[in-house]
DNA sequence: AGAGCTCTTGTACGGTGTACGAGACCTGGT
DNA sequence: ACCAGGTCTCGTACACCGTACAAGAGCTCT
């Protein structure tokens, strides 16, 4: 076990998954145990937000007092890093592997990992501050690599196609989630919360003065659909983007192979 | 002005920049001003990162005591909302009027959108959690939105395409920055830590069983060239597909219009 | 001189992560 | 039966955080 003063003092090894630890059980008089633990603060997460997940409520809602967690755990941030990965379980590889071609897979795997992250709103923050190497989290990773490389682009290309592709899920993901977390917290629905935040624009001159135009857009793409079929729609239409992308690109290649290139 | 506690009640109001408040100037004993704060903090942000930063210490910093900064803002959120605006200022706009046509336009933007998240590692987490509705991030978004017009493609697939390019930059930009932060962290360079980090992978049999074949990937890409290198050509690469996704559909809306589009 | 505004400070409250040491419980060996 | 040693839980304490509140300092205007 390391001491979070230690850990902090090698931060090339600062993820659990990079610790060799020994599992210690569940046993003990409290029944507590390191799946149990994770499973409440994802609960809790879910629920209350990043901000407000400490070690001693996660312990009270777990009957027991907040130094028993560190037993299992050697800091909070082990606890982010478990529950980030038992959240990577929830995309369905299974459902990849069955789809037609790469294209289909890719559409599923994008839209696997948005959900995920809309689902649980503290992912995003999160996902950006650790290694996320975790078992779930390279299974996922292994299978998104294995689809770019069907593709049929070139080595050297596929890890920016990657990028291309799960960077903007992730950051598509990150805005949809945070603005469902605001919708929230203010007690609205979505559709409520983005009127009025366009209305708290339209009543501040300097900010209407500065986006003239803007306005006219925002409105409109309300006025028709709710906000959730827009998310979607947006979101297919910019797959759809990057796939013809990743066929250009492949395309091109396959006219002036390697290193002919310009 | 404000309470941190009032503004808690009401989210939807919850940036600065939805407040009509006056700017309190600075003539004080202490020479304060907000700028002044502001400055202090993307300084103290850029050194010691986003979690290092408080009150009491920006105080310091300033030769004053926490309490006086509540005189120029209302919580410490209130100075990120404004760090992080000034922070969007640094992105040339006049530099993408020049360029010749959209495609170097989004280039530019993109380059300096990222460069900007990666020089200020403690952006990323920042962006995703407040509204970026400041004067220098709506100048920026009203340029993006003006880029993708040029392109032609029709209004409803505009914002996919925004969404598709920027969202990408800010996915890139965040894992960039993110190992660049925990690079310096560790005391290395970045190819350093990324030697070091393959290592840790190679060393655990668990890790190294489950991604067979992607090891012999990760020493390749870094056997020719240097990590700063590969992050330049991989964003690149990734624009260009970016690029070509955004022409094939503006081409296909071309053949089929309006409609008698599938 | 005194009122009033602008700005700074000291103190205090309720929270946080977690280090440390004391104990409770169970198990195996004698 | 006893006790040593591991496994697990807890109470206390420390340093730090954001910030509410009220008292005061300094300046300007009447």
């Amino acid at each position: 076990m390391v001491k979070a003063a230690d850990r902090a003092k090698n931060p090339a090894r600062s993820s659990v998954w990079l610790e060799k630890r020994a599992t210690r059980g569940g046993g003990g008089p409290a029944g507590l145990d390191r799946d149990r633990i994770v499973a409440a603060s994802i609960r809790m997460l879910d629920e209350e937000g990043l901000s407000k997940l400490s070690m001693r409520k996660l312990a009270t809602e777990l009957g027991v007092t907040a130094m028993s967690l560190y037993w299992y755990v050697d800091t909070k941030d082990d606890i982010l890093e478990y529950a980030m990965d038992s959240v990577y379980g929830e995309i369905d590889l299974a459902a990849v592997d069955a789809a037609a071609d790469w294209r289909d897979r890719i559409r599923l795997l994008a839209l696997d990992y948005r959900r995920m992250l809309v689902r649980h709103g503290w992912m995003s923050p999160s996902a950006g501050q650790y290694l996320n190497i975790g078992p779930n989290a390279i299974a996922v990773g292994q299978k998104i690599h294995d689809t770019v490389a069907e593709t049929g682009l070139s080595l050297d290309r596929r890890p920016s196609a990657m990028s291309a592709v799960f960077q903007f899920v992730y950051g598509y993901g990150t805005i949809e989630s945070q603005f469902g977390r605001r919708a929230a917290e203010a007690g609205m629905s979505q559709d409520e919360f983005y009127v009025d935040s366009v209305n708290a624009f339209r009543d501040d001159p300097d900010l209407t003065e500065q986006v003239e135009g803007l306005k006219e857009i925002l409105d409109e793409r309300t006025s028709h659909d709710s906000l959730s079929v827009i998310w979607d729609r947006d979101f297919g239409y910019a797959l759809d983007v990057l796939i013809a992308g990743i066929e250009v690109m492949v395309a091109r290649e396959a006219e002036a192979p390697d290193g002919t290139r310009k």
